[in-house]
This record gives C-alpha cells, sequence and structure tokens, in this order.
DNA sequence: TTGTATGCGTTATCAG
DNA sequence: CTGATAACGCATACAA
C-alpha cells in the first residue's frame, strides 16, 4: 500500500469536469463559472486535494526551492543564519534545503552537484575554509545559476554579498579592551586567505593605532584549525604566556576561537576576567549561559539569513539579468555583560 | 538567462539517436550495443549531462528525498542525529529535507503538510514538546507514508522508532553520583508526558533504591520549559538550595537541563564540582570545553540518526506492507571527566 | 539492437 | 464558459 495523493484527474472524473476545467477552477480563473467554480474547490476541499510539486516543477521549470551550503549547522551562527533564511524563504512559498560541507571542499562539490542538478532555482553558500578552487561556482554562476554568498564570500565571482562588519567588530571589540584598561592585548585569528580574517585583524590593528599602541606581531596569532581543533590553542596560548611581556587580555577573532580560548584558558586555570581579559566573536548562547561576565560581539546572524534570502529571490524572480551586485554589510553588536567588573578595573601599571 | 540543463534530448539530437536509445545506454541496459552505450556516455560526459531528478520523481512516483522535522537544529544534539541521518541517505541516493518546528505544534504541521504534498518518501521525526494531538501523523501512516519516530517517539502510533536507552543511562548516571559519595542526590527532568521524561526519572529512582536511597519527591523538580527559561531554573535552584536538607549533588535529565544548571549554578557563584556534584545528558560540545570536570551522558547521537534511517529506507523500498515494526533501543555513553576530582571525594558526613 | 508511443500531474493553447 | 491536446524530462512496453 502505497502514499497515494489526490490528483486533478480525481476530482474531474468525481465531478465529471475535465481537467483542465478543473485546474482552472481551482486557480480561480475568470473564464470560468462561479457555481463550477464552488463546486470544484468544495470538493477539492473535501477531499483534501493538494496540487504535487513535483509536476509543477516539471512544468514551470523551477522547483520553488533553494539550497543552502554550510560548514556545520551545528555552529550556532550558522544555524541562525538558516533560521533567517528559512523565515523570508517560506513566507515567499520556497523551500530550503541545507546542506553541509563540514569544512571539505570534496563534500562541499559533491553537495553542490547534487543541488544544481535543476533541483534549486538558487543556492546561498558560505565557502568552506578548505576551498580554493572557485571555478565550479564561477561556471554555475556564469550559466545563470542564481547565487548569494554570505559571511565567507568569494571576492572573485561577481554576485550579491551578504557580510557582518567584521572591521568594526573587531574594531570596537579591541577598544572596549583597550577602555577596559587593558594595555596589552593579543588577538587569535583565523588564516587571512578569507576575507573575514583579514578584515577582523584589520579592525583589531586600527583599534591600537587609535589609541596609540603598536600592534605587536609577537601578539598575532594565527589559528589554522580556527579553533576546532584543541592543541593547536593550547599551543597558541602557551606562546602567547611565554612572552616576557605576556598579553592582558585577548580578542578572540571567531566563534569557535572564542570558545576554544574559554577551553584552553580554564585548563590553565585562568579565570576570565579575573587573570585575563577576554572578548571574542561568537554567537553561541552557551558562552553567554556558562560564562556570564564575558562580553562577546554578535553578528546579526538571523537578519543575514533574511537579508541574503531577499536578495536571492530578487535575482530568482528577475526577469532581465541583474548586473548591479550588491554586497549588503550588517552591524555586529557588542553585548556588553557584567561589564563593570572589567570597567571598574584601573589601569594596570605592573605590565606596562 | 536562465539556468539551463542539459536533457536527454540534447544528446539524442546531437548524435542522431533517438531519446529511448540514450536513455536505456545511460541505464547501462543489456540491449544496446557497446558502441553506442560507449558513444553515449561519452559524449553525455562532455557535455555534463544529469539526469532531472523532477522528471525522474514524476515518473517514479518518488522524489528519493526524505524529510526530518525536528524542534531545532541549534541544538547539538538534533544536529548530530541529522548527520547520521544524512550519511546514510547520501549513501544511497536520497536527498534529506530538514524542517524545524521550533516547539510549535502548529509550526510542526504546516511542515508535515508541506512535505507531505508528495514531495517525500518518508519521514523521521521527534515530535515537538507542545504537541498532543496526533491524528495527523496517524492519518498520514494509515495512508502508507512511511514514518520514523525518533527520540520523543508517538507511543500510539504503531511504526518503527529509535529511541536511547534512557532509563538505563539516568540510572547510571545517579549511580555514579552515588559512587561518589553524594548523598542526596536531586534530579531536574522534563515534562512526564514525554516517554524520555518518564523513562529518565524511573532510571534515577531506581538507582536510588538499589542504592539504598529513598527518592525524595523535594528533590525532584520539574521544569516545564525544558531549561529553555532561565526564571525556571533560577527558581528551582531557588526551591533546592532552600530546603532544610539541600541536595550535595544534582542529575540533570536533558540536554539544555545540563546547560541551564550550569549556568544557574554559575550565577549564585558555585562550582562543579567543588560545591556541587552535576552530572547531566548532554551532547554539546561546549560543556566538554567550558567544564572539564563535568562528566555526562552522552547520547549516541549520529548512530541514532543513521538506525532512524536504516529503518526509514527498509520501509521506502518494501514492496509489501510491513507489520513487525521494531523499537531500536541505543546504548548511552558516560564521559567520566577528570573524574578523580569526584572520585576522590570522600563520603560526605557533614549533610547526611 | 534501435525507434515509437505513452504516461507521471499540471497548465497553456487552441478549439468549440 | 468548457473540453481536448500538447508539453515539461524521463523510462518503458511495445513495435520494428
Amino acid at each position: 500500500m502505497k502514499f497515494e495523493a489526490v490528483t486533478i484527474k480525481d476530482i474531474a472524473k468525481a465531478l465529471g469536469l475535465s481537467t483542465s476545467t478543473v485546474s482552472r477552477a481551482l486557480r480561480d480563473s475568470y473564464e470560468i463559472s462561479p457555481e463550477t467554480k464552488k463546486l470544484v474547490l468544495e470538493y477539492a476541499e473535501k477531499i483534501n486535494y493538494h496540487p504535487n510539486p513535483i509536476a509543477l516543477s516539471l512544468k514551470e521549470r523551477r522547483s520553488r526551492s533553494i539550497g543552502v551550503i554550510v560548514c556545520e549547522i551545528a555552529n550556532s551562527y550558522f544555524s541562525q543564519v538558516i533560521n533567517g533564511i528559512e523565515s523570508i524563504a517560506n513566507t515567499n512559498g520556497y523551500n530550503v534545503i541545507i546542506s553541509q560541507s563540514h569544512e571539505s571542499s570534496v563534500k562541499e562539490l559533491v553537495n553542490l552537484q547534487y543541488l544544481t542538478s535543476r533541483s534549486v532555482d538558487g543556492l546561498i553558500i558560505s565557502v568552506s575554509t578548505e576551498t580554493t578552487d572557485f571555478n565550479f561556482f564561477r561556471e554555475l554562476h556564469d550559466r545563470g545559476m542564481p547565487i548569494v554568498f554570505f559571511d565567507r564570500i568569494v571576492d572573485e565571482i561577481q554576485t550579491h554579498k551578504v557580510i557582518a562588519d567584521n572591521f568594526k567588530g573587531a574594531y570596537d571589540a579591541t577598544t572596549h579592551l583597550i577602555n577596559s584598561g587593558y594595555k596589552r592585548i593579543a588577538t587569535l585569528c583565523n588564516t587571512v586567505f578569507l576575507s573575514i580574517g583579514k578584515e577582523r585583524l584589520a579592525g583589531y590593528k586600527a583599534a591600537l593605532k587609535d589609541h596609540g599602541m603598536e600592534p605587536d606581531d609577537a601578539l598575532i596569532r594565527y589559528c589554522q584549525h580556527g579553533g576546532m581543533v584543541a592543541a593547536e590553542m593550547d599551543q597558541a596560548m602557551n606562546e602567547l604566556f611565554s612572552l616576557t611581556n605576556p598579553p592582558d587580555a585577548i580578542f578572540a577573532a571567531a566563534d569557535k576561537l572564542t570558545t576554544g580560548s574559554l577551553r584552553a584558558l580554564c585548563a590553565r586555570g585562568m579565570s576570565v576576567p579575573e587573570d585575563i581579559g577576554l572578548i571574542g566573536f561568537s554567537n553561541s548562547e552557551l558562552t553567554e549561559l556558562l560564562n556570564p561576565s564575558l562580553s562577546v560581539v554578535r553578528q546579526p546572524a538571523f537578519e543575514m539569513g533574511e537579508e541574503a534570502t531577499s536578495l536571492l529571490l530578487e535575482l530568482i524572480e528577475s526577469k532581465r539579468p541583474v548586473t548591479d551586485f550588491q554586497t549588503r554589510v550588517l552591524s555586529t553588536e557588542m553585548l556588553l555583560r557584567s561589564s563593570t567588573r572589567l570597567q571598574k578595573r584601573s589601569p594596570k601599571t605592573s605590565l606596562s
């Protein structure tokens, strides 16, 4: 016994009408008499008729679904973005198909091929950190597939993009540490091969300079695995605290680096902010839950998802080719928690 | 310029063959000559042909996609389950469509209707806590839609189910606290309207009894919002610690209750395990990262996803109706961290 | 071994 | 106002 749905044919047969009449009645066409319409609509309601989206897709050559590719849905930032995407997509009658690259460019390509074999109308993508070859994206884009990049964008491809104001977020976070009296501020950042890495590092440096501090390369640690590998973070911390002039605060430039720092500091028996200042990018509720005194830079993840989807739907539904591609930059938000504890800290003299 | 894919027609025209010949060649039919096959396959490869899954779905009356409904993908447990689902589904050529109920039974119903309007071949579901009316599930099931429930299962519907061994997980966790010397062990648990709540509470009680302790209702706190609402947890903690005979340890019976307990304890200035013993269900990496000394009960989330998917594919692909529905129970796992700190704790005399 | 015709569910076009 | 027919891309029973 297979799951069988009701079709237009069933209605037509039951009512002694043709399928075209039923179809038109259901779509409320002007050329159908009110009586017939009423008859059809009532019967359709009664037997719980729903048009078959697959047949519609075949006919209309569009699936009314959009594909999303992110590295991990288990990452709070991305799950929040996805919620934003869903919200816009669903109100516009679109279905969302989520797939994960798990930071593997091979898996990314496989997903991409699956999604694009004519089954999605457009794509929203945050590329994997591993990806260096953007040819497939480019080819797809050149062949007319609407694509919107967000977060980890591909500079070389001309299409809509949505990012957070990474420079300002990093600048503000660093400034907050400076204003709280910290004198030697280190940063943990991702590879600068990604634009998000570049921008955040630039914001950190600019904040230091604007407050009369010279960036010190010894205080800048690049974490290749972006906080996913514990040993790497432990080593970075070891190096920082082995310096003759160690840092008194840390700016973590990404979600996983913030939680990774917390873990590594905890493993060294250090508390925040008693032993060291810490601020970082984070969209995880848990950093808030478990560390009520930790201030973070939050990305407007939900809004970024909404924005990306609006732009994508514009691309999908525009009749003529779009040429004026936009890059939307959304503001980050500083969540200052128990800020008095940081702010009452007096300028340190012992270290400077 | 719209995104246009290559079709069988294009190949047929280019090679001067009929569409059926091309179709058969592509499917490696025995009735096509090796030369023709080679010709077709090479050309198809060259122009990057991929069959249109929508047309296939219409023809075969199956979409080769399965629907998943969970409350939140932002929950580690569920994202791990989804990874397990994807892994099995993809290797079997199935696509996974994820949708979230956000613990709303209305949203759950909407998603269900969307997914089932002939676009998925089967469903994997963990019901929302809010859901009390299972009629739509039942109707769907009766009409032949393959469904597998996991985690939050619906007892009333006869189909495959996958759950963790909640009783044993709770029993082991409580026993671990007892063996570590704790004498008054409280529990925070979800509503017992869900089977997972019932089973975990029963495991907790059984462990106490088996070790000569009588369950004390004053030490059992039901959290209706399952840890999602901070105030509720704070109140539960207040009540527990206002008792004349307060607990010296807590068993948190769900993911969100574990992280919620940590937050609430932290807010009271209490540390684990220095001030109070704590163990709980948790699949979040962050509980590990931020609290290296916290032992947890981990559900085999990935494996549960795999198991559910295997069962679903069996249902989908079986020719005749299935009658012997199974309930697979997977073992939970205790992750004992820095266990020496708990185990060296001597039996308490001050409180007993 | 290959080609022709049909149908999956729907809508658009053309007749009536 | 309503009905017949073709088409979307593909697979297959049937014909050659």
